[in-house]
DNA sequence: GCGATTGTGTGCGCTGGCGCGCAGACGGGC
DNA sequence: GCCCGTCTGCGCGCCAGCGCACACAATCGC
């Protein structure tokens, strides 16, 4: 095994992995190992932003609140990015809540380190810089698609993105949180997430999602999942 | 009038506006002043980005294709800020179109001198971060915003915020192109663009809006465009 | 083992927006 | 002054998703 591939894995975060050895020591002396736990808030709008966060095996949704009780998942973090972009562009604040999705480890790292490692290290600063441009792709991805596509084609997108970042076939998630997620009603999910048991694509029972034919789920879902994995490939290789 | 108010009116261009002296002027000789004309198209996705645009008198839509025929407006560039955001980031390439909205001046930088000059100034820099985070946070309102709000409130922040950048009570715009914008019918744009006639805040007649009660505006429309311009004032000040 | 909590399934009436198609109104070009 | 292209207005049937409300099922705590 190269010394290169030792490094990949070392994190297991892809931002940090891919950086020079020296430079990926010195973050990570600025970082601290931490267990995410589901459901756990790690930020809300107004508040100020005290960390950045790396998922390993973690990964967090971004939610963007609508009208007191409406909301709209607008971002999906897993161990590709981070959580905290605002601060690598100069701000401390940022107008969406962060859901932790997936339980598991991530790195943290305080507001204003960050900010002095993204300053010392141009390696970082670039995959950071890429990073951004994926979600701002994403982001608009997301914008089009919850316009103008079905739920069932969303549900769809929605857990093979998760499938992805979760690295597993099964997780949890309820209807009622997909709901939110979607902006839709929870009724809506569960007749969608019905029609892709019908057709054999997942199992679920009680807030446990399996994906059974991921090339299946891939059909079901509009086209949007394909162009956010090729944004990806383009930006980030 | 003091030296700093005489550079802020210097080019029209609040990010380069806000410069300092020297960088704003090797920042300018790199540029060229041209015309942009209603409906031009700067950038088509798939191509690659040849120039940074810094509208002056001018703005542009961003415009997020879907599935051949849908599309939908992603971003409004005017004279706060600039088309190219993934050049900044390290990227020669968009998924949005670029379509003039308003014709005026503008100035137009390449490419690669536009990097060379980010690295080169630190303030314009700064002032490009800061303008990417107004634009991710105008695209996450966006998305909630075109989930959860009626056509007539959407139609009535998307006027003001035309009319911020067209600096003027009337403009150019048929319906047909505002259903583009807007991702819906014409059929929609007429029923609300109507009420909102009726209501003595527009009138229009054969694609040119003008608005004669803003603050009544302001009230039709969603939160959003409220919210969209506390962030931007949060984070450019 | 039993009740309380959480998660899923269903029915019903409503409505905003869709697709389609057509009619009228204005205005620029010749 | 006329014609034709552009822009606006309207009607009709349709449907995805909404709000509400209730029923059942699985799990958890005790």
């Amino acid at each position: 095994m190269s010394v290169l591939s030792v490094q990949r894995a070392a994190t297991g975060n892809r931002l940090l992995d891919t950086l020079p050895g020296r430079d990926l020591r010195r973050v990570l002396a600025g970082c601290e190992t931490i267990e995410l736990a589901f459901g756990e808030v790690l930020y809300t709008p107004g508040e100020r932003l005290g960390y950045a966060y790396f998922p390993t095996r973690s990964f967090i949704s971004l939610v963007m609140p609508v009208d007191a009780s409406a909301s709209l998942e607008v971002g999906l973090v897993g161990s590709e990015g981070l959580f905290g972009i605002p601060l690598a562009l100069g701000a401390d604040a940022s107008p969406v809540r962060a859901v932790v999705q997936g339980a598991g480890s991530a790195l943290r790292m305080a507001a204003a380190r960050f900010c002095g490692e993204l300053q010392r290290s141009p390696a970082l600063q670039r995959n950071v810089d890429r990073y951004v441009l994926v979600h701002l792709s994403e982001l608009a991805q997301t914008a089009g698609c919850t316009r103008f596509h079905m739920v069932e084609a969303r549900l769809a997108r929605w857990l093979l993105m998760t499938q992805d970042r979760a690295r597993a076939d099964a997780f949890h998630v309820t209807h009622e949180f997909l709901a939110l997620m979607l902006g839709v009603r929870r009724v809506g999910v569960t007749k969608a997430a019905g029609a892709l048991q019908q057709r054999g694509l997942i199992h679920y029972r009680r807030g446990n999602v399996t994906v059974l034919d991921r090339r299946g789920l891939k059909a079901a879902s509009c086209g949007c999942y394909k162009a956010d994995r090729e944004a990806y490939v383009r930006i980030l290789g």
